[in-house]
RNA sequence: GCUCCGUUGGUGUAGUCCGGCCAAUCAUCUUGCCCUCUCACGGCAAGGACCAGGGUUCGAAUCCCUGACGGAGCACCA
C-alpha cells in the first residue's frame, strides 16, 4: 500500500479514536467486553442504531469482543416477534459488525433458576405474595412486608414452585432482598422472578411461566459472559444499584457502566417508537416495515444509505447522559461523503412539462460521472419533444441551457435551439436544467419520505442494476429499486 | 412526594476531574465566494454557544451555593 494511503488511514482511524471519549478503566482489562441486548419485539428503528453502532466501534478500537444478547424474558406485555430474531441480526450486519457471539435468554431460564436458588441460600431472596399496590405502599414507607423475613427453606421450597407452574400470573414473586430503608425507593427489594400465564413464542421456551425480570437476568447474564464494559440508556441508571446488591450476595465484581441519555431523530413525523410504527403498518398507512417514510433501518438501507454513514453519525453523538437530537443530514453528509464518488449520474424529471423541440442534435452525450470521465458518456436520444421540470421552464423569450445538450430558447408553446456558446451560462445569464426526452424517457416512480412523486428518466436508466445508487441530477441520490415496467426509485437525500 | 442525573452556537461534540495555554475544538448547518454545462462533489471564507444569579480567586466554561429548565427511576416492561 502507498504510504500516503496508510497516512489517510490513519487520519480516519484518528478521527473516530476522537469521536468517542475512551471507555472508563479499559486498561484495566486483557479484554473489552460488550453486548448488545435488544428485546426482539419488533425491527429496529434509527434509535436501536446507536447501540450496536457505538459497541461496534469500540469493539474495533480495543480489538474487545460482541456479545448480541436477546433479553427476550417478558413473553406477555413485551412478547417477541419471531422475525425480530434475525431482522435485528440483519440490521447489526447492515451497520458494518458481527457479534461474536449471539444468545438468547430465553434459551438460559435454567441458569436463572439455578442463581435464583443460590441467592434465597445466600439470604438474599424471599418469595413474596403482596399485591403489587400494598407492597408498593409499604415499600414507599420503608416498611418491611410480612414475608420479608421468610426463612430460605420455605422461600425455596416456593421458589420450586413457582419454577413448577404452581402459580398464576399475580400470585406471587421472588424478591431481592436489599435495603428496605435505603433513601432511595427504586432500589427496595425488586422483583426478581414473576409468574407468566402466558407461553413464550418460541417454543423451546414456551413451558415456562415463572420468569425473570430484566435486571436479574441482565445482572447475572453480564457476569457469566464476562461484560467488562455495559452500555446502556439513562433509563437503566438504577439498574446498576439494584443488580450491585445480586453481585454483593454473590460476591462479583461489577462492569463498568456508561449510560447515556435518549436519542431523538429531527425530519419524521413517525415517532422513534417500534410499537407505533407497528401501528402504522398493521393500520396499512405505511407500506410496510421499509416504507421510505419509516425511520426504520430497513427503510433507510433500501434508500441507499450506507450502515456505515449511520455508524458514523451515532459515534459523533458520544456518550453523554443527556438527551440528544440526531439530525438526519448528519447521516445524509456522511452517506453522500460515501456514495458520491460511485454514484453515476442521471436525469429525472418530475412532473414534467413537455415542449417540441425545433432544430438541435438528434442525441446528447453526457458523463456518467463527471469526475471520472473514464466511465464514459450516456448517449440520450433527444426526439421530436423534451420535458422540464416546472420550476425550470423558462419565461417565454427567455433562455434555458439543457444540460449535455445546448441552449433553447422558449418560443411560448415551443423550445427553438439558439446558437449561443457555453459563454452565456459562465456569465450566469442562462441557467443549466436536465431535462428527458418526452417519447424515449420511461416513468419513474420515487418513493421519498415526503411520500411518492412520479416523473420520467432518461432512457438510459436501464443500464443500471436494481439497487444500484445513483444521482438524479439536480434532485438528489436514490437507489434504483427495481427496473421493469414500473421502475421505482427510493430517495435517500439531496 | 422520594431518589438520581444533566444544562457549551440551529444540531451534535471537545474542553470541566487536576481553574490560567479557551476572546472556547471539530463535524453538521446557514450564508457568500471560487470551481463547474448539477442547487452534487471539491476548495475558501463568514455566521453562531459556555442556563441564570451570587460566591471563592490575581484569574472560572472549569470550583462552591442558590435558582430555573430538562431528563430518568420509584412496574409482577425491557
Amino acid at each position: 500500500m502507498a504510504p500516503e494511503r496508510l497516512a489517510e488511514l490513519d487520519a480516519d482511524d484518528d478521527a473516530d479514536d476522537r469521536a468517542l471519549p475512551e471507555l472508563p478503566n479499559a486498561e484495566a482489562f486483557e479484554e473489552v467486553r460488550m453486548r448488545v441486548a435488544p428485546n426482539p419485539n419488533g425491527p429496529w428503528h434509527l434509535g436501536h442504531a446507536r447501540m450496536p453502532a457505538v459497541i461496534g466501534r469500540y469493539k474495533e478500537r480495543y480489538d474487545g469482543w460482541m456479545l448480541c444478547r436477546f433479553d427476550d424474558t417478558d413473553p406477555e406485555t413485551k412478547r417477541p416477534d419471531l422475525d425480530a430474531y434475525d431482522a435485528i441480526l440483519e440490521a447489526i450486519d447492515y451497520l458494518g459488525f458481527e457479534p461474536d457471539e449471539v444468545t438468547r435468554a430465553s434459551d438460559r431460564v435454567e441458569t436463572y433458576y439455578e442463581h435464583a436458588r443460590r441467592l434465597i441460600d445466600a439470604g438474599g431472596a424471599y418469595t413474596c405474595s403482596c399485591g403489587g399496590e400494598e407492597f408498593s405502599a409499604m415499600k414507599n414507607d420503608a416498611e418491611p412486608c410480612p414475608h420479608r423475613d421468610k426463612s430460605a427453606a420455605t422461600t425455596r421450597e416456593e421458589f420450586d414452585a413457582m419454577v413448577a407452574g404452581e402459580y398464576d400470573s399475580g400470585d406471587v414473586v421472588l424478591r431481592v432482598r436489599t435495603d428496605i430503608e435505603h433513601k432511595n425507593p427504586a432500589l427496595r427489594d425488586w422483583v426478581a422472578f414473576r409468574m407468566v400465564d402466558t407461553p413464550h413464542p418460541r417454543e423451546a421456551a414456551a413451558e415456562y411461566r415463572c420468569w425473570p425480570m430484566l435486571d436479574f437476568q441482565s445482572g447475572v447474564d453480564d457476569h457469566l459472559f464476562d461484560v467488562t464494559h455495559i452500555i446502556r440508556g439513562i433509563d437503566l441508571q438504577d439498574s446498576a444499584k439494584r443488580q450491585r446488591f445480586v453481585y454483593d450476595y454473590f460476591d462479583w465484581e461489577y462492569p463498568e457502566v456508561v449510560h447515556w441519555g435518549h436519542v431523538q431523530v429531527d425530519a419524521y413525523d413517525v415517532a422513534l417508537s417500534t410499537s407505533t410504527i407497528k401501528e402504522q403498518v398493521e393500520a396499512g398507512e405505511l407500506d410496510g416495515w421499509d416504507d421510505p417514510r419509516a425511520p426504520t433501518l430497513a427503510s433507510l438501507r433500501r434508500r441507499g444509505i450506507r450502515g456505515e454513514a449511520i455508524v458514523d453519525a451515532m459515534a459523533e453523538l458520544g456518550t453523554s447522559t443527556s438527551n440528544v437530537d440526531l439530525a438526519m443530514s448528519s447521516v445524509y453528509a456522511k452517506n453522500r461523503e460515501l456514495i458520491d464518488d460511485e454514484a453515476d449520474r442521471r436525469f429525472l424529471v418530475r412532473d414534467g412539462v413537455e415542449r417540441p423541440l425545433v432544430g438541435g442534435p438528434d442525441t446528447a452525450e453526457a458523463p456518467l460521472h463527471p469526475d471520472h470521465e473514464d466511465r464514459g458518456v450516456r448517449e440520450i436520444p433527444v426526439g421530436e419533444a423534451v420535458r422540464l421540470e416546472p420550476a425550470d421552464l423558462p419565461a417565454t423569450g427567455e433562455r434555458v441551457w439543457l444540460k449535455s445538450l445546448g441552449p433553447v430558447r422558449n418560443t411560448g408553446d415551443a423550445f427553438e435551439f439558439t446558437d449561443d456558446d457555453i459563454a452565456v451560462v459562465r456569465e450566469g445569464d442562462v441557467d443549466v436544467v436536465h431535462w428527458v426526452p418526452a417519447a424515449a424517457s420511461v416513468p419513474l416512480r420515487l418513493r421519498t419520505p415526503d411520500g411518492d412523486v412520479t416523473g420520467r428518466v432518461e432512457p438510459g436508466l436501464a443500464a443500471q442494476e436494481a439497487g444500484d445508487v445513483v444521482q438524479f441530477e439536480r434532485v438528489g441520490y436514490a437507489r434504483i429499486d427495481r427496473l421493469d415496467d414500473d421502475t421505482v426509485a427510493y430517495f435517500a437525500h439531496r
